[in-house]
Order: structure tokens, then sequence, then C-alpha cells
DNA sequence: CCTCGTTTTCAGAATATTTTGAAAACAAAG
DNA sequence: CTTTGTTTTCAAAATATTCTGAAAACGAGG
């Protein structure tokens, strides 16, 4: 089979292709990072980097995929908030659309994950850390298993501490204001680091002998 | 079997114990987020929360895994940096340790995280959104064509715009005076958003209807 | 260069996740 | 109320990931 690789001499059409296939490829391979499925990922890529409204056979033909994956790979990213349903005059079929405005998609994505997994986090971490209060109330541990009990604390406070402010960021970040955050992240990231000496290929760190 | 829940009276010795295994098995149901594996999360988990070296047959035994898999996990959490090894005097078994300081811990998975998919994909972008280009030195493409084209690229470089943001944030949060942003996030966090009406439940966004 | 306690490896087994496809449900139009 | 084009559902199949366990490798002593 013929596949163009991008690299030799191509029609623009065929590069324009090309390049939109590379890009839901390599999107997909993200999916993990965003904690959906390869396809979900990827249909949101199609409609990402085309920027037009296709429906659900221009989906199946496109990437290969089932009707049955394609309805539940658009339905869950419409739930995310990243993907619209638009419909056309004389035409009963369902058009998607991405939102186009890659902050906003990300404010999305952030708003999903605090909801699905630190929302829940926090309350789990609230939960445990009460399990050795309550207990405790009649029976007085000393020495070793009092240590230790303190220290189970202290660990889950300092966890706890982490996610309070990672949640208090997020709940910024998603917020109206959100694009004010977005700004200082900007500015922030512009700005040369001050520290010790930013050495490069900090990445060659080894694996520690035994 | 009798399965302690934490809330009847039991034993402070049971409390802790409790306690200990609700947070590994909270931490493993993050572990997708994380990138890892259940297990992964888990003895990660385990070590932190007892604050003890343990030494493979510990970590085995109380996790119900096999050596194997013990291994493996130990192994890729050394090499994420978030465990250490450690050796005791007349004992020939290799022991672990986890990380203590919970933002250390975090700046490691940011750094890896960044290594592993935001500098690819950062260099897949980049790589894609030259496709474009060089072919159509030779041939001129014009009307539908050459928007598409200069769509493709509008939308590659917002998110390359994002992704460069990201990748600076966290290698400032990563570098030796990411300690200072550390600081920046918690004073950022703690200060009120003078954004719109902070209204709560934003999340009862419903299911849009076809 | 053996032994012994330990860790690592990795093919195959077990598990979990994702995808398919056909049937059911829907809803617009006649 | 029926037809028709469309979307959704979900059990079963396909695929991907994770885990096991036994064998191999390792390495500190002897």
């Amino acid at each position: 089979m013929e596949m163009p690789t991008g690299r030799s001499s191509m029609s623009p059409e065929d590069a324009l292709r090309t390049a939109e296939d590379r890009f839901v490829a390599v999107w997909g391979q993200m999916a993990g990072a965003w904690g959906i499925s390869r396809t979900m990922a990827e249909v949101h890529a199609l409609l990402y980097i085309t920027g037009k409204d296709l429906c659900t056979d221009d989906i199946m033909e496109r990437l290969q995929i089932s009707r049955g994956n394609a309805s539940m790979s658009t339905r869950a990213l419409v739930d995310w908030g990243i993907l619209s349903r638009v419909n056309k005059r004389g035409d009963r079929k369902e058009y998607f659309q991405a939102e186009q405005d890659v902050w906003a998609m990300f404010r999305a994505i952030v708003r999903e994950r605090m909801n699905r997994e630190v929302d829940p986090l926090l309350a789990s971490l609230h939960e445990i850390r009460d399990m050795t209060n309550i207990e405790t109330s009649g029976a007085k541990p000393t020495g070793e298993l009092r240590e230790q009990i303190a220290g189970q604390k202290e660990r889950i406070d300092a966890m706890l501490e982490f996610f309070v402010t990672l949640e208090k960021l997020g709940a910024r970040f998603v917020s109206p204001s959100g694009k004010g955050l977005q700004l200082a992240a900007s500015l922030l990231s512009k700005m040369p680091d001050f520290g010790a000496l930013t050495s490069r290929d900090e990445s060659s760190r080894e694996r520690s002998s035994r």
C-alpha cells in the first residue's frame, strides 16, 4: 500500500491530508495523557485539525471505525465539553464541531479531570485522615504506635495541602477569570529562570545501581 | 471474611492498618491519572503512607502480588525518581523508601511526564507544521486549498503555543528554583478570585439534547 | 569457581479495556 | 400510525495491558 511519508515531493492536497493524518496519529498517542481512549482522542484530533463540521459517517470513513464506536466517542467528547453538536438545515444528520480555542479546550479538560479525579481524591483523603481520630478517642495509644499514627496524619496532611492547592489553582484556571491565569502563565513562562544554572539534559539521570 | 470499615469501634492498630489500606486503594485508583499501572501506584502508596523502608517480600506480602510484579514496579518507580533504594548493613535484601516530600515527588512526576509526553509531542507538532511548507514551495495552491492549509497552520500554531507555555512552566516547576513556583502557586491559590461570580456547581452542565 | 540468598526477566495466563455490529430506539416527515 | 434515515445501546469479540511464576542472572562470601 502507498503511504505518503511527507518527505518526498507530494501534491499540496496530499500534503494537507497527510499532515492531518499525522496529527490524528500523534494526538491519538496522547490519549493516555488525557485519560481517554485512543479513538476518542483521534476523533477529537480529526475535528480539530480539519476545522470542519463532520458527521458520524465522515468520521467512520476517515478513521475506519465502527458506527458504535463513533457514536460513543462523539458522545463522550460532547460530555467533556470539547465538541459541540451542529445541525444543518435540510439534513437530518448530526454534525460535530471541535472547540477551536485551544485554551478553552484545555480549560474544559482541566475542569473535567478536577471533577473526576481531584475532588473524589480530596474527599477520600479527608475521610482517611479522620479514621485514626475518632476511634482513638477511647483508647490512648502510646509509644511506637502513637508515633506511627502521628506520622500517618502528617503524610496525609502534606498530600492534602498539595491537592488543595492544585484544586484551587485548577478552579481559577477554569473560572471565568481563567484567562487571567492564562496570561499569568504566559508571562511567567517567558521570564528567564533566575534559579541555579538551568543546565539542559538533566534527563540523563541514570538508573541507580544496586 | 471480616473487613474493617473504619466506622465501628476498632483498636488503634487496626485503625492505622485500615487507614493504610484505604490510602493504598485510593492512590491505586489514581494510577490512570499519573499514567502508571495500578500496582505501581499501590506500591508507591504503601511506601509513602507507612513511611517505612520495605523490602520486596514485605511489599509482596502486604499487596498480595507476585515477586515479578513487585520487582518491575519498584524498578519503574525508582526510574521515575520517587522511590530510592536503601541497603541495610548485615542484610542482603534491598529496601525501598518513598520520597517523603510531596512537592519533590510531584516535581519528579512532572519532569518525567514532560520528557515522555510533552517533548515528543512538541517535536511532532513542529514536524507536522512544516509538512505543508516545504512541498508547497514548488506548486502554489490557491483558493479553497490555500485557505485550508493556512487554517491548519494556525491551528497547529495555537496548539504549539499552548504546549510551549506548558513546557516552560513545567521546566520552571522542575528546576532547582521550582520551589519559587511552588510558593507562587500557594499564594495564587489562596488569593480570592476577582473574576465574575465564582458560582459553584458549574458541574451540572447537562448533556445537550439532539 | 561454588554456593546461596536475592533480584530480574519474560513467555504465557489472567484481566481489563476498547471495538464491533446488529438490534432497538428515536424522531422527522408523510 | 408508518415509513425512513439516523443515532444509541450493549453483548460478544478483539485487542491491549498487566501479572505471574519459574528459570536465569546476579553477586557476595567462602
